[in-house]
DNA sequence: TTGTTTATTTAACAGTGTTAATTAATTTTA
DNA sequence: TAAAATTAATTAACACTGTTAAATAAACAA
């Protein structure tokens, strides 16, 4: 009676697996029920016992992708100080992660998520992931006074609306063209949201550093 | 002889124009070969008579768009001056535009834009299009010495993380919940782009409004 | 060993983009 | 004008997608 929980745990698991290696490899779009039932060993519509369509195995994989990105973030951020450099590295390694896993990316912010009307509560752990997985690090910031408390859900916002926007465009149109330009633009940004509080002015050596990839994008489209 | 190519350059029309009609109603997902032709008084295959493919036929809608859009930002940016609040009139004109049609920045930044390689000046145009269309706005700025022109490139770059940034999280995850706090997210962080290099201080007024529209946000997820 | 339940697969449907073969329409030629 | 040739448009078909219903295989109970 139990070796059945068992059973069907241990299959949901090898659809889960195979439908998690296939997002991370080649993404959404080369994903279908074919797809995942030959990795996990099994015929299509097998999946069909164990999921109630391939949306609700997709959605569980988010999930696990969550966890796996509050992993990355902590491996990649650990012997830091408590200041906005801290701060900044975390939203770094956040950003790094869908560098990594582009298919994470679309799954997470490209992907319409219109059909599964229901599983709000799983669009919520995105909504908020970047938030969530940098929460320690702004209040580590707030707390030693280092940041403006009055400007904090600007600000926020703010990181929210770059972050996404560059990997926006860095991943699905190549703005910049490089990995390195990428990096240099999110510090620069970064740098004037943070830098604004604290009145620090921008060093010209990061700018003069940026119009140079800038120029270089222009005309290097791969 | 030219009366064929009359009627090809028509032919082409009703395809085009019947494509155009649904990706701004319907969007990409709901456009299929049959839609179009059905829309345009034909059987489908005979699309394949005057375009190569579906994504020939999709990204010569591109250039249409992309011409009504600076249209669109002309109409609703007439009369004003050349300062930074015309400036910022127009960004958030050209933001609107994809506000009214979600479709077309679905195609403009959304969709993966591997399969037709060949394409690239189609793409350059999209990703030059912000750009490209406030750059009399951004001259008249440089030209009367109103925001710095050290920094016009990283400025540049910050209003289009900042927009596609916005745009993405409101029209793919209805981030802010409503379209007035979208609005008043974009005015601060405008605000607080162009305001580093006048010195001008935030209003604690749209800082408030601001915070109360974030913690709606986070309960009103429809 | 039977009978019954459960697990898995095969067959089929409706949808997608696309190509080849067939019919309809138009134009050229005699 | 009538027949022939060319062009335009449609139907039929293929390979793919997600999904469901029916048929088979496996596991378990009596």
């Amino acid at each position: 009676m139990k070796d059945k929980k068992i059973h069907e745990q241990r299959m949901k698991g090898y659809f889960l697996q195979a439908t998690k290696e296939i997002l991370k490899a080649e993404g959404l779009k080369s994903l279908s029920v074919r797809n995942i039932a030959e990795k996990a060993g099994y015929s299509y519509t097998t999946m069909y016992s164990y999921f109630q369509d391939i949306n609700d195995l997709i959605f569980l994989c988010v999930h696990d992708f969550y966890e796996e990105c509050k992993l990355y973030v902590k491996d990649r951020t650990k012997k830091r100080g408590k200041n906005t450099t801290h701060l900044k590295s975390t939203i770094r390694a956040y950003a790094d992660f869908f560098i990594q896993y582009p298919g994470i990316f679309d799954l997470f912010f490209i992907e319409k998520m219109e059909d599964f009307g229901n599983k709000k509560s799983i669009v919520d752990v995105i909504n908020s992931s970047l938030d969530q997985i940098c929460e320690e690090a702004w209040n580590d910031c707030i707390a030693l006074n280092l940041i403006s408390a009055d400007h904090i859900e600007i600000m926020k916002s703010q990181v929210r609306s770059t972050v996404f926007g560059l990997l926006l465009l860095y991943l699905n149109r190549r703005i910049p063209s490089s990995y390195t330009a990428f990096v240099n633009q999110l510090n620069i940004q970064l740098d004037r949201i943070f830098d604004i509080s604290t009145g620090t002015a921008l060093s010209t050596e990061n700018a003069t550093v940026n119009n140079a990839l800038i120029s270089i994008k222009v005309g290097n489209n791969r």
